[in-house]
DNA sequence: CGATTTTGACCGGCGC
DNA sequence: GCGCCGGTCAAAATCG
């Protein structure tokens, strides 16, 4: 481990609002751009030069241009799952990738991770780290790698949904709106209430 | 001392 | 059928 890549506790949203801002430090939010592919051709955003952050969501590959390796993956992975075939309901699927410009690696969002895996991808010279949420039950995982082209992006993959409460879930969701940037956190808070697939 | 990280091995899907 | 590649497992090491 590496105490030194988490300046901050963790993204609780705590009512003190010098640990807001020790986060928004480090982590770029400046330009939240958000996107749910839900089948539009092309819901996915394009990566602009004025937005440090970017999210995509949903299952489906849709055709974007920008998150091309990323965008390779979502296709073998893609939701597959769900296909009718047997009755297996695998409850994964909802995926959400979020590409922030940032200083440390690991966003902590709230939930705890237990790290599981760590890979060295093709199109990547960076690696990427596999995390599985440690909660009992909760199957929730996510990866994270830095982009290779621009080593200053992170790009953090969440699949699935939670089966339980952030730990920090209801400090922030009271004071969502209490100020101008907190427009910004309610939809990180939507992140983590993705509605199932 | 329990929980978490590390890291190489293993496995399964996909393309050729 | 084979090899590549990405994802996961699991035992050992490390941390708090």
């Amino acid at each position: 481990m590496n105490p030194s890549q988490s300046p901050s506790p963790n993204f609780t949203f705590l009512s003190d609002e010098n640990s807001i801002y020790s986060v928004m430090d480090n982590y770029d939010f400046s330009n939240l751009m958000f996107s749910v592919g839900e089948g539009g051709s092309n819901g996915l955003i394009q990566e602009e030069t004025s937005s440090p952050t970017t999210i995509v969501t949903g299952e489906s590959g849709g055709s974007g241009s920008a998150f091309t390796t990323l965008r390779k993956k979502e296709s073998t992975l893609d939701c597959k799952n769900r296909g009718s075939k047997d009755g297996e309901t695998k409850e994964m699927g909802h995926r959400v990738a979020i590409r922030t410009r940032s200083k440390i690696d690991v966003m902590d969002d709230g939930y705890k991770w237990r790290k599981y895996g760590k890979k060295s991808v093709k199109d990547n010279t960076n690696k990427r780290n596999y995390y599985k949420c440690s909660s009992e039950g909760c199957m929730v995982k996510k990866r994270v790698e830095r982009d290779g082209e621009n080593a200053a992006y992170v790009i953090t993959t969440y699949e699935g949904v939670h089966n339980h409460e952030s730990p920090s879930h209801v400090y922030y969701s009271d004071m969502v709106f209490d100020h101008d940037n907190w427009k910004q956190h309610s939809l990180l808070q939507s992140i983590q209430t993705f509605p199932p697939c």
